[in-house]
RNA sequence: GGGCCGUUAGCUCAACUAGGCAGAGCAACUGACUCUUAAUCAGUAGGUUGAAGGUUCGAUUCCUUCACGGCCCA
């Protein structure tokens, strides 16, 4: 096939490596010890002139990929092969800097972008501090289905798969929430999860179909308990990555020294998006202004439109950090109800540079009030709304052997890793992002 | 899903407003040079310009469709 014609400089390479094969020379050997790195070389060597140097007898071994080399000049060295690369790096001085090879040929990004690997780098670094925070505050770290007969835990669509053996079908996760739940059922009283959910929905700056969450819960706390535990966490992970509390986000400066900001939705939605106090009382009105963004309103109730609305009208505004509370029960089907105000129930969330970073709640534990929130989903799945949730009866019957009361809290990993790394795309901080196959 | 932009040598980019033999730097190759911090000098080679079609005497350039990517919107 003509696609497979070489290139001149990928011919070149094959030639050169067949040239050492037939001086015998060994492409891929294996039996080389690193001793030395770089570094070594550098703090023992670089003081010295050029006679000291002259004189210095120590021999050191190092391993890595040769850059540039001039056969010129008077420190020699032997030079033995590790590993034959058929392929040229890029240009040293430019780097890599197409978006699209540097995605799906991360490997050559990591090897000439030192940038990107600093961010991966910091990835690890605050998921370790994560680890490292709640393992001091005596939670246990459990790792849950990604399979499940039954998708829940959040409002998405699902990724369906098939399990052969057992002839049935299986989603992969959106959310660990309803397994975590039965954990407090079961009687660890402090959990948590860090690993991949899958939704099946568009893919933008902001969204990979699968993404890394955190999710606790801690029996006996409610979500009040969790805002200051939250500003204490992240304000933990920041100073270990980003060296302080005082972090850069996209030409601006955002300051995560607590405490932060607390709004009610409804508070947030007159400060922040400009609507007076009397319109969120007026369904209508509220609607038609929905209808005036581009917000489809079809089916759904005031709880619901007022949350589209708070999207669309203050989360771009909440650069420093704020904490919403106060949301609609409609849009909130696991989250206990408020005391004061059944329209409301005792969930918040936490935004930060104008993006959602957390979302936690005081948890549902009335299996009567669960099992009807349930059937109100199922409605409205009926009535076209493919995200809503389905019947979960085994989640039911564990809450009916009594959840103690609870509160429970998920983070987006990736946007808290994008946030401080002052990263604009989610695909700099995911290895591998989600692209489509390239033909040709 | 919609709009806008992009795709040219291994890499980074030209060739624009005006259709007229597809170019440069780095990397590679050959030779020279004994002290470098991307970059010493000279020479050589390297292209189905993302794919397919159309307009034209002639298309990287104009038009259509498609693929992939980026940004914005949903």
């Amino acid at each position: 096939m003509s696609k497979d014609e070489l290139s001149q400089v990928l011919t070149q390479r094959r030639q050169k490596a067949q040239a050492l094969l037939d001086e015998g020379v060994s492409l891929y050997p294996n039996n080389l010890r690193v001793e030395d790195h770089l570094a070594d070389i550098r703090n023992h060597c670089g003081g010295l002139d050029a006679e000291a140097l002259a004189r210095e007898t120590r021999v050191f071994t190092v391993a890595g990929r040769i850059v540039a080399m001039r056969s010129f000049g008077q420190a020699a060295f032997d030079v033995r092969l590790i590993t034959k690369s058929l392929r040229p790096l890029p240009e040293k001085f430019h780097g890599l800097r197409d978006v699209e090879s540097r995605y799906r040929q991360r490997y050559v990004d990591l090897i000439v972008n030192e940038g990107v690997r600093g961010v991966f780098i910091k990835r690890t670094r605050i998921i370790q501090k994560l680890r490292e925070f709640l393992a001091a505050q005596g939670f246990l770290e459990v790792e849950t289905p990604m399979m499940q007969p039954i998708p829940g835990g959040a409002t998405a669509r699902p990724f369906k798969t098939h399990h052969n053996a057992l002839d049935m079908d299986l989603f992969l996760r959106v959310a660990p929430e309803l397994y975590l739940k039965r954990l407090l059922v079961g009687g660890f009283e402090r959990v948590f999860e860090i690993n991949r959910n899958f939704r099946n929905e568009g893919i933008s700056v902001q969204h990979n179909p699968e993404f890394t969450m955190l999710e606790f819960y801690q029996a006996y706390a409610t979500y009040e308990d969790l805002l200051p535990f939250t500003e204490e966490m992240l304000c933990s992970v920041a100073h270990e990555v980003a060296g302080g509390l005082q972090i850069p986000c996209q030409g601006k400066t955002i300051d995560l020294s607590p405490p932060w900001r607390r709004y009610r939705l409804t508070e947030a939605m007159v400060t922040f998006g400009g609507v007076a106090a009397e319109e969120l009382c007026d369904v209508e009105r509220l609607r038609i202004r929905a209808r005036g963004l581009g917000i489809d309103t079809a089916g759904q109730g005031p709880g619901k439109i007022l949350t589209r609305l708070f999207e669309t009208l203050v989360e771009p505004k909440l650069d420093q950090p704020t904490f919403i509370t106060h949301y609609p029960l409609e849009v909130s089907p696991l989250s206990r109800r408020s005391d004061q105000d059944p329209f409301f129930v005792d969930r918040f969330e936490l935004f930060i540079g104008g993006r959602e970073i957390a979302n936690g709640f005081s948890e549902l534990n009335d299996p009567v009030d669960q099992e009807e929130r349930f059937r109100e989903q199922v409605a409205a799945r009926k009535a076209g709304d493919e995200e809503a949730h389905l019947m979960d009866e085994d989640y039911i019957r564990a809450l009916e052997y009594g959840m103690p009361p609870a509160a429970g809290e998920g983070i987006g990993v990736d946007r808290l890793v994008m946030l401080l790394t002052d990263t604009a795309s989610i695909r700099e901080v995911i290895l591998f992002p989600h692209l489509r196959p390239e033909r040709d």
